[in-house]
DNA sequence: CTATCTGTTATACACTATATATAACACGAA
DNA sequence: TTCGTGTTATATATAGTGTATAACAGATAG
């Protein structure tokens, strides 16, 4: 399957949605133009309220993931978004392994890896043009 | 100032308070023995309810970063939490911040690195023994 | 002993995000 | 027409977060 959703996870299921999407596009699993299940058909395949994939649809359509065809269905689109996320996923998934491997063995919590990212996120953005 | 709240943050305000004082035991800025403010004091300091302070302070003892004694006071404890924090630190930040730097040159969203490192999480924590 | 400073507990309240439920609408396609 | 799209509108429930207030319990300093 696709996707599939933690119930039990902190995070929220439109995320978690929208995520295994992105992680789709980026491992090549969903190609431009491929269609995506109706919010009912997806809602109901992972028990979820279609407003639920609605709201995870509207938000990848506004990163630029998809494209939204009202009475035709959700597709893939095609541009940068998908391209960037498959090349930086390549790039460094590895990397990321690594790091990830050396944070469990030291105990360290998901949670500090998140708020390092989100001060290098800040500080580097913060610094660029 | 040992911490800085960003109150219009996603993230919670008591994990940001979490979060700070790992990153500053982390850093050597907190040595082992250290007085902390107290819930009071620091709630003062940032504008911010005691119980805030207090939620973080449960989460740090919880995962044996700090040590709270009633009626005296709350303490960084000596232990291997803290020299993991650290060395996790040094080890990984360089690299991290390489991938940061990708990230955001490919528009790369956090919420995605967040969700490749909770798999990765998932993933390698699952087969370790 | 008294006063003060700790963390702790208990209640109540407000606000937001998340998710569901139901129904109806608008539009393209078979 | 009929069916399947996405869309909009309401209402409701739940959980997380944060504040406010008050009182309690214990260590320490005066």
């Amino acid at each position: 399957m696709l996707l599939s959703i933690d119930f039990g996870s902190d995070q929220p299921i439109y995320m978690q949605i929208r995520n295994g999407i992105v992680t789709g596009i980026a491992s090549g699993q969903l190609q431009d133009g491929d269609a995506l299940p109706s919010v009912r058909t997806l809602g109901a395949e992972i028990g979820v309220n279609l407003h639920t994939v609605n709201k995870a649809y509207k938000l990848l359509q506004s990163e630029g993931f998809i494209e939204i065809q009202r009475s035709r269905g959700t597709f893939i689109k095609a541009g940068n978004a998908a391209k960037n996320a498959a090349e930086f996923l390549q790039a460094s998934g590895d990397p990321l392994r690594a790091i990830v491997s050396e944070a469990i063995t030291r105990r360290v919590d998901r949670a500090v890896l998140h708020q390092m990212i989100d001060h290098l996120y800040d500080e580097l953005e913060g610094n660029e043009p």
